[in-house]
RNA sequence: GAUCCCGUAGCUCAGUGGUAGAGCAUCUGACUUUUAAUCAGAGGGUCGAUGGUUCGAGCCCAUCCGGGAUCACCA
């Protein structure tokens, strides 16, 4: 009975081939494709569900693993392991495979002796499938700690062949050796769930995504601040400088704006005193190009904390830092390169700070602070910086700062003391005329978070708003736009805090030595896929 | 948005104007401790799409689609 020729099938297999000749009509399939459909019915047809219900799993691979290295030498403990095929070598009345879990993989063994009629199904059995396995373990003649499998489970078909990725492991270094990647980075992206199964790298990423967010939410939470969440869909937008999506309400008739910041609306929540400290890890969406920092949409996490002012946020950042960086990287909290174009980030605290002026005086050599915009602009132009005609100081001094500075700041560097008209929603500094009490972080040559002395003086905010609206009339369209209700907030009275936003997608890059924002995005933005 | 590169079998890739290839995967056969399993054989292609040049196009040209990189823009 088991011995079924596949060119002789029961007329319910035939019936099945049908509708696999159906949907062949509707969409090509391949031969791999069709073998898979027809070892599926074929399993249905000697009465077995290849899509049971649930499976008694015990181990996860290395605890199966450890458990036979624990136990003494003799002892032969017992598991059961759930997973998917990763490979299979077929040596006639014995088969070995390896089983992929979310710990690692196990490799299992199957003698067609003991198995008996069932061993005969391992025919149907492809690389891709999910299998449940139970058994004993033991060390094979070549070393590998293998389950010697008594009973086994189909638990899903797969019927689309997995890319097969074939490892080795070098026998001098014990490094992984891989030999057919799937590498395109158009199916990695577009088809996460391929190369989540067969790049154990890029899972790891992703674990580590997971853990900087909760890393900082502990942290957060145990300080005692109140995690919240405030709209994505705004009537006005605010808090950065971005272009926004816009969508539209169909009940309202209205349309409404993704957010590009959290900001406003978590200062509102300070005006209001549902606590003292506030955040949000989220979503913004801004409306611009895309490339290897850039996303559409991107994870955003944003701290406001009464009563603190930029210099305690400093040390506040540091601290984080310091937690995350420790919660994912081994000690010292170091890591090099892959590809080339990152150095080696140590987050060993004290971070360096630097005023940005004193930071242009030292990668150029003009001191800038008392200069007024003409001498700003032929300096710009002796550091052979191009700046666009109309821009005003404090852009011509960011144009220096991003052209001669930032890709010199690889350890993590705070730089303060902003001009006070890249900063409307920033306190002007208590000291230094023309300047905000504000610092950004740069590591590895890119910011990575902004922070400054919050803007609580309602009169002073209006009055940056409308030169913002100034700006957008002269055709800026990333200027914002002023918020009326927002002032009517700040009109009520906003204690003094200290403010804190960062990218967790360019952290992670940061923490990961991934080169681009799409590798620390499960679902990066592609455009749409015409399905064959 | 601009420029350059790429698109060939399920995956990774060769193929510079003359009958579409390799490795892995798949199928058939052998094999009861293998491990990039091995050995013997077989099947598998709208060469991204459309149009053009040519006796003849995977290859040359144009347009389009998709991706990547660089730049521009950009918290």
């Amino acid at each position: 009975m088991i011995h079924t020729p596949p060119t002789e099938h029961p007329e319910e297999i035939k019936d099945a081939l049908h509708h696999i000749e159906e949907a062949e009509q509707a969409e090509p399939l391949t031969d791999q494709e069709r073998e898979r459909r027809h070892s599926l019915e074929e399993l249905r047809s000697l009465g077995i569900e290849p899509y049971p219900y649930s499976f008694d799993r015990t181990r996860y691979s290395d605890e199966a693993i450890a458990l036979f290295e624990e136990s003494n030498p003799d002892a032969h403990p017992t598991a059961s392991i759930a997973g998917r095929i990763m490979a299979i070598r077929r040596m006639g009345k014995a088969m070995f495979a390896h089983v992929q879990d979310e710990a690692g993989k196990i490799q299992i063994y199957f003698k067609s002796n003991e198995l008996g009629e069932r061993y005969d199904l391992l025919r149907l059995l492809d690389i891709g499938d999910i299998i449940g396995a139970k058994g004993f373990i033991f060390r094979t003649r070549t070393g590998e700690i293998t389950l010697h499998v008594e009973s086994f489970e189909i638990l899903a078909k797969a019927i689309r062949p997995l890319p097969v990725v074939k490892e080795e492991t070098d026998p001098v270094t014990g490094e992984t050796i891989r030999h057919d990647a799937f590498s395109d980075k158009e199916l990695r992206y577009r088809q996460r769930y391929v190369d989540l199964v067969v790049n154990a790298d890029i899972r790891k990423t992703f674990r580590t995504r997971s853990k900087i967010i909760s890393t900082i939410r502990r942290f957060f939470d145990e300080r005692g601040y109140l995690e919240v969440e405030t709209p994505i869909l705004q009537p006005i937008y605010g808090g950065a400088y971005a272009r926004p999506f816009i969508t539209h309400h169909n009940a309202l008739d209205f349309d409404l704006f993704l957010r590009i910041a959290d900001e406003l609306y978590l200062k509102r929540l300070i005006v209001g005193g549902l606590a003292e400290g506030v955040y949000e890890i989220a979503k913004d969406f801004r409306n611009e190009g895309m490339d290897k920092n850039h996303s559409p949409e991107f994870t955003m996490a944003e701290i406001y904390i009464a009563y603190k002012d930029y210099e305690w946020m400093m040390s506040f950042v540091e601290e984080l830092f310091v937690a995350v960086a420790k919660a994912v990287t081994p000690p010292p909290m170091e890591r090099s390169g892959i590809g080339g174009g990152w150095g080696v980030v140590n987050f060993t605290p004290p971070f360096r700070r630097l005023t940005m002026y004193d930071s242009i005086l030292e990668y150029t050599g003009r001191d800038i602070s008392r200069m007024n915009e003409d001498e700003l602009w032929i300096t710009a132009k002796e550091l052979g910086v191009g700046i666009e005609k109309g821009s005003g100081a404090g852009k011509i001094i960011d144009e220096i700062f991003s052209a001669k500075v930032e890709h010199h700041l690889i350890e993590p560097t705070f730089i303060t003391d902003y001009p006070l008209s890249m900063s409307p929603l920033a306190k002007m500094h208590r000291t230094k005329p023309g300047l905000v009490e504000r610092f950004e972080l740069y590591v590895n040559g890119h910011e990575i978070a902004n922070a400054f002395s919050e803007l609580n003086d309602p009169l002073d905010q209006r009055a940056r708003f409308e030169e913002q609206a100034r700006l957008r009339s002269k055709g800026d369209e990333e200027a914002m736009v002023l918020d009326e209700d927002f002032l009517r907030a700040l009109e009520y009275g906003m204690p003094p805090m200290a403010g804190l936003g960062f990218g967790i997608d360019r952290l992670t890059m940061v923490l990961t030595g991934e080169e681009s924002i799409r590798d620390v995005v499960l679902f990066p933005a592609m455009r749409p896929e015409r399905m064959r």
